[in-house]
DNA sequence: TTAATTCAGACTAATTTAGTAGGATTTAGA
DNA sequence: TCTAAATCCTACTAAATTAGTCTGAATTAA
């Protein structure tokens, strides 16, 4: 039989990124089903496996990840939540645009800059 | 005795509020309490007493508003919250900007504009 | 003195979130 | 074919936060 988890040179399994990223491994496995449900990431089951990025470090971006983790974007439950009191509410107009402002923000970070600005990030380190 | 309650012509009393706004009065005490202690507006007491606004709309900002009544501006408890993991977590970064321009929107948002804004969406409305 | 009002703070209930537990399934390699 | 290393699945728990209530005291106009 072909070795599938050798196909993949960039995989990490959940204990290797649970210790990178100082996250325990048993939640870590639950955050990274919610990706894998969602195509951020793929896997390989069994001994020798583990999960790698679905697509291109560049297409993939904060908001995305930031929605499938967290839910939708927004300053406030009213603002996108299709509040029944947003029509005559004052406040309504401003967090919808906020709400706005914050996606247009977080889907032009991909994760390309973010690997980026956080090696630079080191140089700069003292 | 002077009549204190008589000199704030724009005073308005719970009652009045809180059927405007359509929320529960003693949620309003509570939240009118919270503004008062902030020195957003200031109020007269007893019977024929209200609350009205401690400064100019056009110097009051929703930024303010926010922060004291729902807590620091932040896109997520990590940002502002001084997380212990932000030196090694590439996803700070992306926080403490996402948090500026949240900031910067909100503390650009007068009441007055508000306001305004408001009575033109009256006209509009079909 | 009375009625209308703000003021103060403790309390409750509901919801959300972070995180854990336990075991089933898949797979590489001996 | 057996075993160990891994993902997968999903229910559960604990903690924290939030929205909102309750009670009663203090203040003031009339
Ligand atoms: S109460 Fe929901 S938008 Fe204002
Ligand atoms: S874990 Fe707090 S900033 Fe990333």
């Amino acid at each position: 039989m072909m070795n599938l988890a050798a196909d993949f040179p960039t995989k990490k399994n959940i204990k290797e990124i649970s210790q990178e990223e100082h996250i325990s491994s048993k939640y870590l496995e639950k955050l990274m089903g919610i990706l894998k449900k969602n195509q951020l990431v793929r896997s390989v089951q069994g001994q020798g496996g583990g999960y790698f990025l679905a697509k291109k470090p560049g297409q993939i971006t904060a908001g995305e990840i930031v929605e499938i983790l967290d839910g939708p974007i927004a300053p406030m439950k009213c603002s996108s939540a299709k509040c029944k009191m947003a029509e005559h509410c004052s406040a309504s107009s401003v967090w919808s645009e906020l709400e706005k402002e914050m996606k247009k923000f977080l889907y032009k970070q991909t994760l390309e800059k973010l690997i980026k600005n956080n090696q630079t990030k080191k140089y700069v380190r003292k």
